[in-house]
RNA sequence: GGGCCCGUAGCUUAGCCAGGUUGAGCGCACGGCUGAUAACCGUGAGGUCACGCGUUCAAAUCGCGUCGGGCCCA
C-alpha cells in the first residue's frame, strides 16, 4: 500500500520510526539469519577503547564498517559481525586513580587490588554501554547484544592460549632490556604509548678524563645529565675523522678529543680562545682508549668499572661526534653494551629515583630533579665544558603525560623480530586498499620489527599466565582456565588479578609455582581479537569454519597498532596472517586540515551532526567526502549540502505519492512488462541510468571506493532524477484518467525508486524510501 | 632527520595510474517555475592546477628538488 508522507523531511522523526521498526520486528536478527546459509564473510571489528564517548573518527570508522557489511549481506553473504570493546589497560586505571585521588601505585596497594580492579571493571562496562547507544544511533548494524569484550574470561583465554603457543615455539623470552618507562605509573610502556612533544632540557658538553694522559679529555654531549652517573662508554663513528687538539681559555689549557668537523663549534661552546691541532685520528683508531668516569668519586661502582671507546654506526656528525653511552638508559646504548660485554649499569629504580648503586649523594632522588645537581658536580670537578638549554621533542607517557625515562628492567618479550621475514611474506598475500598501505607503509614498518615487550607492571589487564617455581625456577605457561584448575587442583573464580595471583601450581621438583605479577600490554588484548571473536580456544569449531578474517578496516595510525599487533600475535600463534584484506582509512581533521583538539576548540562531535541533520546525512557525508584512505576535512557547509541532496531525494520520492494514491496505484500494478508499449524515451532512459548506477555502485563497492559509491548516487539523484526525469514527467502525473502514459510513468518511478533505495541502503541505512515502508516493507529484507 | 600520503576556483573536490582545449557542487550574481514551493529548475562570473627545475613536439598528469598539511617513526 502506498501512503503519503510528511511534507517536510524530519530526520529525527523518520529515523526514530525506522529504528523502532527495526527493534520491534527484530529486523537485524531476521536479516542475518536469512543469510545464514550464504557464503561466509568474517569481519573482525577493531575494538574501540572504552573511553565513554565516540568521536567523529570512530563514527566514520563504524559507518564504513556498516556500509561494507550491509553491502555484503545484500549480496547474500553470511556475516560474522561481532563488535568489540577494548576495556583493559592504563587509560582506565589512570581514570580510576584520578577519581579515587591516587598519586602512585602504593595508593592502589593500600586501597586493595581487588577493590581497584572491580572499580575498573564497573567503569569500563558503563563506558561500553554509553558508547553502544551512540553507535546504534548511527544506524550501525552489528551484533550489539553479543559483543566481544576484552575483560571477559573467554577473551582472557584467547590471550593465554596465544602466549602458551609462543612458549611452545620458543618465542617467549624473559630479558633484561631497556624499555620506555613511566616513573609515575611505574610500568614499562610500549613504543606506541609514547607521545612526543617539545620539552626544554639541558644541553651539556662534558669532558671525560683520558686514562694515563693528564689534562686530556674526550668531549661528549647529552641532554640528560641524570644519565651521566650510569655512563659506561663512549661511542664514535668508525669512519669519521677525529682530532686531538690543545685549546686555551683564560684560566686553563686542555687537550680535547672530538670529531674534526665539529671542533670550532665545540670550542665556541666552551669559550676557548684558541687552539692548535695535535693529531688527526680515525674513529676506528680511537677504540681502546680508556677514560675515568667523571663522577667516579660519587658513584662507588663507577670506580671499579673500566670505561672505553667503541665504534657504532648510529653516531652522527653532530655536537661532538662522541656519544655518551649508558647501557642502562638507552636502547642503542644497551645494544652496544651487550655486543661489547659491558656492564648494564642502571642505578635507577622503578619509581624513577636513584638506588643505592648511585651512591649516597644521589640515592632516593628523582632523576629529572637531579639534572642540575649533576651539572654542579661536574662543574666542581672542572669537567663541564658548557651548559645550555635545548628545546627538543621528548617522549611522555600517553596517559599521565609524565616524561618517560629509559631503564633496563626484566621484562617478557615475544620474539617477533625473528619472524620478520615470515611476516613480510604474509603481508604480500593480503589485499590492501589502497595498495600502498601494504606495499609501502606496512612493509616499512614490518621491516623494522623489534621484539615485543608484552609485560606491564600494573593491575587492570590480562594477567600473564606464567607460573615460575620458587625452588627450581622452572616455568609453566597456562593456556586455559580448565588447564589452570586441573594443574592447581582448585576452582578459579576469576582470571583477573588479584584472584589469579593466589593460585599456585605444584612444580615437578616439589616446589611451589607462583604467577609472575605482570599483566599483558593492552595492545596484546586486541591483537588476539580475530580468534577471540570466535571464542577460540573455548570453541574450536567456529574457528575452523571462519578464521582468518575476510576483512578489517581501521585508521592509518593502526599500521603500527592493530594491523601490526594482530599480525604479530597471529604469526606467533598460527604462523599466518589473521586477515585477508585490509581497508586503511584516514583521520578526521577540521576544515583546515588540522587535527581536532580541545585546545584549538575545533572538535566536532558526531551527535552534534546527528542532532542537526540526522544520522543518514552524517553517514552519507563521511562516505562521500573523500576516498576512505584520505583524511577527512570536516565541513559543516558540505554536511549541510549533503543534507540538502538527501532532502531533494525525499522531495523527489514524495512528489508522485498523492497522485498514485488517488489513482489506487500500488506494487501490484508496477510491473514494467505491462507498459512496454507506453514507455517513453525518458522512461527507458532513466531505467537504463538506474541500472548503470547499480553497476557503478557494485564496482566501486567491490574496490572499497566508498566515496565513488556515494558520489555516483548523489549525481544520479540530483542530475538524472531531480533535474531531468522529474521535470519531464510532471505533466504526465496530472492526467486525470487511467491513461497508460501516466501509468507507465508511475511504474517507471516506482521501479527506479525501488532500485535506488536498495543502492542507497549501504550508505544511508536509515532514510531511503523503502525503509519508511512507502511502497512495501518487504524491500527491507530482499536482496538486489 | 626518515617512511608513506596529500596540496587543482573563496570552500569541498573530479581529472593524475595509461601526458594532448582543467570538469563539477557549495557559495556569489542574475533569471525561471509557483500542482516537490521555508522546495525545485536555468544562466553567468570565478583557476599562475602549491612553488622551482627537468624529460617531451606537448606536463595538473612523468622525474628531481623546495615549501605547506596529515599519520607513523627516530
Amino acid at each position: 500500500m502506498i501512503v503519503e508522507v510528511a511534507g517536510q523531511y524530519n530526520a529525527q522523526d523518520v529515523e526514530e520510526k525506522i529504528k523502532e521498526f527495526w527493534s520491534s520486528s527484530d529486523i537485524y536478527a531476521k536479516v542475518r539469519s536469512m543469510r545464514s546459509s550464504g557464503r561466509k564473510f568474517f569481519f573482525v571489528d577493531g575494538p574501540p577503547y572504552t573511553t565513554g564517548r565516540i568521536h567523529l573518527g570512530t563514527a566514520w570508522n563504524k559507518v564504513i564498517k556498516d556500509s561494507v557489511l550491509r553491502y555484503r549481506s545484500m549480496n547474500g553473504y553470511s556475516l560474522k559481525d561481532r563488535p568489540g570493546w577494548d576495556m583493559h589497560g592504563l587509560p582506565i586505571e589512570v581514570k580510576v586513580e584520578e577519581y579515587l585521588g591516587f598519586k602512585s601505585k602504593k595508593d592502589i596497594e593500600s586501597y586493595g587490588v581487588e577493590r581497584f580492579v572491580s572499580q575498573c571493571k564497573t567503569f569500563a562496562i558503563r563506558q561500553k554501554d554509553e558508547m553502544t547507544a551512540q553507535f546504534k544511533s548511527l544506524g550501525a548494524w552489528m551484533d550489539w547484544d553479543d559483543p566481544y569484550m576484552t575483560l571477559k574470561d573467554e577473551y582472557l583465554e584467547a590471550a593465554w592460549w596465544a602466549l602458551k603457543r609462543a612458549n611452545e615455539r620458543g618465542l617467549l623470552d624473559r630479558g633484561h632490556r631497556v624499555v620506555n618507562w613511566c616513573p609515575r605509573c611505574e610500568t614499562a610502556i610500549a613504543d606506541s604509548e609514547v607521545e612526543y612533544w617539545d620539552e626544554k632540557d639541558h644541553s651539556i658538553y662534558v669532558k671525560f678524563p683520558v686514562e694515563g694522559e693528564e689534562g686530556t679529555y674526550i668531549v661528549i654531549w647529552t641532554t640528560t645529565p641524570w644519565t651521566i652517573p650510569a655512563n659506561i662508554a663512549v661511542a664514535v663513528h668508525p669512519d669519521f675523522e677525529y682530532s686531538r687538539i690543545r685549546a686555551w681559555k683564560d684560566d686553563a689549557v686542555d687537550v680535547l678529543i672530538m670529531a674534526s668537523d665539529l671542533v670550532e663549534q665545540v670550542l665556541k661552546q666552551g669559550r676557548y680562545r684558541d687552539y692548535e691541532l695535535l693529531e688527526r685520528i680515525s674513529g676506528k683508531d680511537l677504540v681502546g682508549l680508556k677514560y675515568r668516569h667523571p663522577l667516579a668519586d660519587l658513584v662507588p661502582d663507577q670506580a671499579e668499572i673500566e670505561h672505553g671507546v667503541f665504534t657504532a654506526d648510529f653516531v652522527t656528525a653532530e655536537n661532538t661526534g662522541c656519544v655518551h653511552i649508558a647501557p642502562g638508559h638507552g636502547m642503542d646504548d644497551y645494544e652496544l653494551g651487550m655486543a661489547n660485554h659491558l656492564p648494564i649499569f642502571c642505578p635507577v629504580g622503578e619509581d624513577g629515583r636513584y638506588t643505592s648503586e648511585a651512591g649516597e649523594r644521589y640515592i632516593g632522588k628523582y632523576v629529572r630533579d637531579v639534572n642540575e645537581e649533576v651539572c654542579d658536580d661536574l662543574l666542581e670537578r672542572k669537567l663541564l665544558l658548557s651548559k645550555g638549554d635545548i628545546v627538543h621533542r621528548y617522549g611522555h607517557c600517553w596517559r599521565c603525560k609524565t616524561p618517560i625515562i629509559y631503564i633496563a628492567t626484566r621484562q617478557w618479550f615475544l620474539g617477533i623480530a625473528s619472524l620478520r621475514d615470515d611476516m613480510l611474506d604474509e603481508i604480500g598475500k593480503i589485499k590492501w586498499y589502497p595498495e600502498w598501505a601494504g606495499s609501502s607503509r606496512f612493509r616499512d614498518w614490518i621491516s623494522g620489527a623489534r621484539d615485543w615487550c608484552i609485560s606491564r607492571q600494573r593491575y587492570w589487564g590480562i594477567p600473564l599466565p606464567i607460573w615460575i617455581c620458587r625452588a627450581c625456577g622452572s616455568l609453566e605457561v597456562i593456556g586455559t582456565r580448565k588447564e589452570l584448575e586441573e594443574k592447581s587442583g582448585s576452582p578459579v573464580e576469576d582470571l583477573h588479578r588479584p584472584a589469579v595471583d593466589n593460585v599456585h601450581l605444584h612444580c615437578q621438583c616439589g616446589g611451589e609455582m607462583q604467577r609472575v605479577p605482570d599483566v599483558f600490554d593492552v595492545w596484546f588484548d586486541s591483537a588476539v581479537a580475530s580468534w577471540a571473536t570466535l571464542r577460540f580456544p573455548g570453541q574450536e569449531e567456529e574457528w575452523k569454519e571462519w578464521w582468518p578474517a575476510d576483512f578489517i578496516t581501521e585508521g592509518h595510525d593502526q599500521t603500527r597498532g592493530w594491523f601490526y599487533s594482530q599480525l604479530g600475535a597471529s604469526m606467533v600463534s598460527f604462523g599466518k596472517a589473521p586477515y585477508k584484506s585490509v581497508l586503511m582509512h584516514g583521520f578526521t581533521l577540521d576544515e583546515q586540515g588540522r587535527k581536532m583538539s580541545k585546545s584549538i576548540g575545533n572538535v566536532v562531535q558526531p551527535e552534534e551532526v546527528v542532532k542537526k541533520f540526522g544520522a543518514d546525512t552524517l553517514r552519507f557525508y563521511v562516505l562521500a567526502s573523500n576516498a576512505p584512505w584520505e583524511d577527512l576535512h570536516f565541513s559543516w557547509d558540505v554536511t549541510e549540502n549533503t543534507n540538502r541532496m538527501l532532502n531533494i531525494l525525499w522531495n523527489a520520492y514524495r512528489f508522485p505519492l498523492p497522485y498514485m494514491i488517488l489513482d489506487n496505484f500500488d506494487a501490484s500494478r508496477a510491473d514494467l512488462g505491462r507498459y512496454q508499449e507506453s514507455l517513453r524515451a525518458e522512461d527507458r532512459w532513466i531505467l537504463s541510468r538506474v541500472n548503470t548506477l547499480a553497476k557503478e555502485v557494485q564496482e566501486s563497492m567491490e574496490q572499497y571506493q566508498l566515496h565513488r559509491v556515494a558520489r555516483a548516487l548523489s549525481e544520479f539523484i540530483l542530475e538524472d532524477l531531480s533535474r531531468w526525469y522529474i521535470q519531464l514527467v510532471r505533466p504526465r502525473t496530472w492526467i486525470e484518467t487511467d491513461d497508460p502514459d501516466k501509468l507507465a510513468a508511475y511504474a517507471t518511478i516506482y521501479n527506479v525508486m525501488v532500485t535506488l533505495s536498495k543502492l542507497l541502503s549501504p550508505s544511508s541505512g536509515l532514510r531511503h524510501p523503502s525503509r519508511n515502508r512507502p511502497y512495501s516493507p518487504r524491500f527491507l529484507c530482499t536482496s538486489r
